[in-house]
DNA sequence: AACACCCCCTGTCGGC
DNA sequence: TGCCGACAGGGGGTGT
């Protein structure tokens, strides 16, 4: 999503901010109108999965998209000023106007997703971002990293790798995909990722690869549509369809060679769907 | 401290 | 056709 609203936003102006409710999942801070109108976006950032538009006012916007958010982008000032026709008003909360001519829209049906601004040199520090765990992405993630984080742990992998405050960014479908691809069980304490000397084990060093090419592959191919996900502009994701485990449960294992099934189970409340044969 | 559970909200789908 | 429960991409708050 950040990808997608860069061609629009950075180094757009933003004319004005429409607010269609009091709150989405929270309220709105205060001011949070007049505190974006007039100013330009220097940066569009990401940090696990809260988006951040950095303002040339030092503020930073803060967004997260829950489960059913989306950011959509419209040109809409052609011709006269006229707006295109939503779709689904109803969701539409958030509409920016920018000075470019384009709008960029938030629609969120569930209301799960939330908005807030960052004082001044206080991103870090912002309650939201604070405790956040590390990037699954940046260049120190690795298998020793990962044994660090989660030796010890009694968790299981399902929900250790779930928890935003030990690597931030991943989300329900991606940690099935990359238990597959570590061939790991779901169900495994979180400790197995160390050895008896607190370093990386033998999953963990098939472990940090899988999340990393899990992440990568779903960003290229603009995430997963599993019922009305699209991309800023428009486009549905592709990831879905590369899909080993999610939403596969009572179908072949794909492994070559393995002749498993894919089960479907539960940790903390959410599904898990995994290989009882070729994940261990 | 670490972990599990319920809840927030709306829409959709399958079963009866 | 309608009703009802289960479930959905997340995560905050609370209880054990």
């Amino acid at each position: 999503m950040r990808r997608g609203l860069e061609p629009a936003m950075l180094g757009a102006r933003i004319i004005s901010v429409e607010t269609r409710r009091g709150d989405i999942r929270f309220p709105f801070p205060p001011r949070f109108r007049e505190r974006l109108a007039g100013r330009r976006v220097l940066e569009l950032g990401r940090r696990g999965k809260h988006l951040l538009f950095r303002l040339d006012s030092g503020e930073t916007l803060i967004a997260h998209l829950g489960m059913s958010g989306s950011f959509r982008i419209e040109d809409a000032f052609v011709g006269e000023f006229r707006h295109p026709r939503s779709k689904d008003p109803k969701h539409d909360h958030v509409v920016f106007r920018l000075d470019n001519g384009k709008s960029v829209t938030f629609n969120d049906p569930r209301r799960f997703g939330f908005m807030d601004l960052a004082d001044k040199g206080m991103l870090d520090a912002h309650p939201r971002l604070a405790g956040l765990g590390e990037e699954p992405l940046s260049p120190e993630f690795d298998a020793a990293r990962l044994a660090k984080l989660f030796a010890g742990a009694r968790a299981p992998l399902k929900s250790a790798l779930l928890d935003q405050t030990r690597i931030a960014g991943l989300g329900n479908i991606y940690v099935c995909e990359a238990l597959f691809r570590a061939r790991l069980s779901p169900s495994r304490p979180a400790g197995v990722l160390a050895n008896a000397r607190g370093g990386a084990s033998a999953s963990a060093r098939a472990l940090a690869p899988a999340i990393r090419s899990v992440l990568v592959e779903a960003i290229e191919a603009g995430g997963s549509t599993l019922r009305d996900h699209r991309q800023a502009n428009g486009e549905l994701g592709l990831f879905q369809h590369a899909f080993a485990v999610y939403d596969r449960d009572g179908l072949p294992c794909l492994r070559p060679r393995c002749r498993g099934t894919i089960i479907r189970s539960r940790h903390a409340g959410r599904s898990t769907f995994y290989c009882s044969v070729c994940q261990r």
